[in-house]
DNA sequence: GCTGTGTCTGTAAATGTTTACATCAACAGT
DNA sequence: ACTGTTGATGTAAACATTTACAGACACAGC
């Protein structure tokens, strides 16, 4: 229609009323008079006004935003969840904003200035970081929740799975097939993650009586590769695994990709169990069996905890673990006869 | 330090200055004497003062923020593109801002609110559609660019590659290995990306002379079980193609996945070709061989091209095709013997 | 000494909302 | 007829910034 964006005031001008009255009228309908609430709806109608929603955020100290550092938006473990957390802050009326950091710190703590800005009212954190140079957290840390990879700061609300648990599961299951040289494939040293699913792996192996070799306990990186390097390590081995445990389905997909190549096959001669259960696993040859953890419900549970926690003051719950699911498919099965 | 985040007016007070000079020494710096910038800053310093982004959006009509519609967050073939997008967009000072449609266009109109509340300067489209209701395109639209898709807009600028070409190429390369059967895979039907590959497809045939078989066109939607139904409808036919050129990497991975369930060897008795180079195409077996669309950089460009369209006014370039690359990995080979 | 010039700073308007408060009319109860 | 209540609307302040404009001052040139 017009060049120019209609403002609230063409919109009183036309339906002759004052500004107030058609504020009124979009955000608190039961108090102006019918007729004239249909006056100024037709005045909207026919300017094509859209709220300016910098001078409300401005007015109102609130931008119905959240913004999430995701450390690798490529990695589609983290594409789920961030649908369940779109899902639930779009229900709400919110939008998100996803901050890509590719897994450096430096890029997260330029993402905090969205917060002191005044850009977003909260803060999902997949990065199991804290945005903030070492040390340096504020004195009122804005909402925020930390997600899947818990971070220690007290009064952080975090969401995620019972990892130790679950890499409990997944080993016993391994050891339920009768191997007993399982290799542990670790993520990056510092990740909470990988240590927490290690401490399960070694439970495991401890409640069946197996004792742990630490020659068995690979290094990773969480990457494709390094599974493949994981699984080339074999070589020098005296006594080589039965079995890969890998701290994720990368990982999981590199060791097999290797043990292939190698002629090697799976799961008859070498069994291998992934974790987090990535789109792809199931596209392996064979199919990766892993564990499923709920990443859409973590996702729209983080959400419902941090809206909560931006409108009453108070999150609901401040440590939630959700269930996984043990997904068998065909790369684990019995282990390779007497060696 | 204090509860209140503090304002541009603290800072005045403080350092002994009216606001003005405050904004000045943060703006222009020229424009105010050494020592009293000194002040300012120590004074910025000591209050910790950050600007209120909605005041200043408001003042200057400019976000900062651009949008950009991906139609699934988690197909990792965005992945590469938004990095892209994010890279150029930060270097430029600009937030990206994602909204994930799932495909869908009720979701993808949601979207424009965050224009029309002039909550985004702009606007990057990889849905291939309009995020309008059929036909009402607004009279003075926003500034946008349609990447990889294309969209019929006049005006409107697009970066991409040029699928016909590549398509092209992708089935020489098929022919040249021998093939003369060649299946073509394709997407959702109204997709303009599918219809532009089967034209390079179809033209491929036709300068090689071997006949186009309608037979042959198997119908999919970009899903990686729609590849496993088409290697499936290989049952009905009589004369079976020897080789299955795919519009996307996904559909290829259904294939293969189909093709080696039925105990048929990947490229001796069938070549596969992919399209895109998705991450995980390099991990099937065998591995894919594809065409690589330079993600990264339509990413980058279309970013370079959307932010001196929002600050010139005009686009430098309305219509630029970024060059492809045959990548040859194991799935394509020689035909089987004649049948 | 006056004028002009240049540098620095302050005043105030403008950006588009929301909402507390004031006003006003109508009307019921006495 | 006066008072009190209710409901609808307008007035204006507040939100935090940027910048056009004006004012003040120092200093050079005549």
């Amino acid at each position: 229609m017009q060049s120019k964006t209609a403002t609230i005031e063409d919109v009183a001008r036309l339906a002759g009323v004052s500004i107030a009255t058609v504020s009124r009228a979009l955000h608190h309908p039961a108090k102006v008079a019918e007729a004239t609430r249909k006056k100024v709806l037709a005045a909207i109608d026919s300017t094509g006004f859209t709220a300016n929603a910098m001078a409300q955020s401005l007015r109102l100290k609130s931008t119905r935003m959240i913004l999430v550092i995701v450390p690798d938006i490529g990695n589609t473990f983290f594409a789920s969840i961030l649908r369940g957390l779109e899902a639930v802050a779009q229900q709400r009326g919110y939008g998100l904003l996803i901050g890509n950091s590719e897994n450096d710190p430096a890029i997260e703590e330029t993402y905090v200035s969205y917060l002191r800005s005044g850009k977003v009212d909260g803060l999902v954190l997949l990065s199991g970081r804290l945005p903030w140079p070492a040390g340096s957290i504020p004195a009122n840390p804005p909402p925020m929740i930390s997600v899947c990879e818990e971070i220690e700061m007290p009064g952080l609300p975090f969401i995620g799975i019972d990892n130790q648990a679950a890499a409990r599961l997944a080993t016993e299951h391994l050891i339920a097939a009768g191997h007993r040289r399982i290799a542990y494939v670790a993520g990056p040293a510092r990740n909470i993650l990988t240590r927490q699913r290690q401490d399960g792996y070694a439970a495991a192996l401890a409640a069946a009586g197996i004792p742990l070799d630490p020659g068995l306990l690979l290094p990773g990186d969480f990457s494709i590769e390094s599974g493949v390097r994981a699984a080339a390590s074999m070589d020098g081995m005296e006594e080589p695994p039965t079995a890969f445990f890998c701290a994720n389905d990368e990982m999981a997909i590199g060791v097999i990709m290797e043990l292939t190549r190698r002629g090697l096959k799976v799961p008859e001669d070498v069994a291998v169990m992934g974790f987090d259960d990535i789109q792809f696993s199931s596209c392996t040859t064979p199919p990766l069996t892993t564990v499923r953890q709920p990443r859409r419900e973590i996702g729209e549970e983080a959400m419902g905890v941090l809206l909560d926690l931006i409108e009453t003051g108070t999150p609901p719950s401040l440590h939630r673990l959700l269930p996984v699911e043990l997904v068998v498919r065909g790369s684990t099965g019995m282990p390779a006869g007497t060696r």
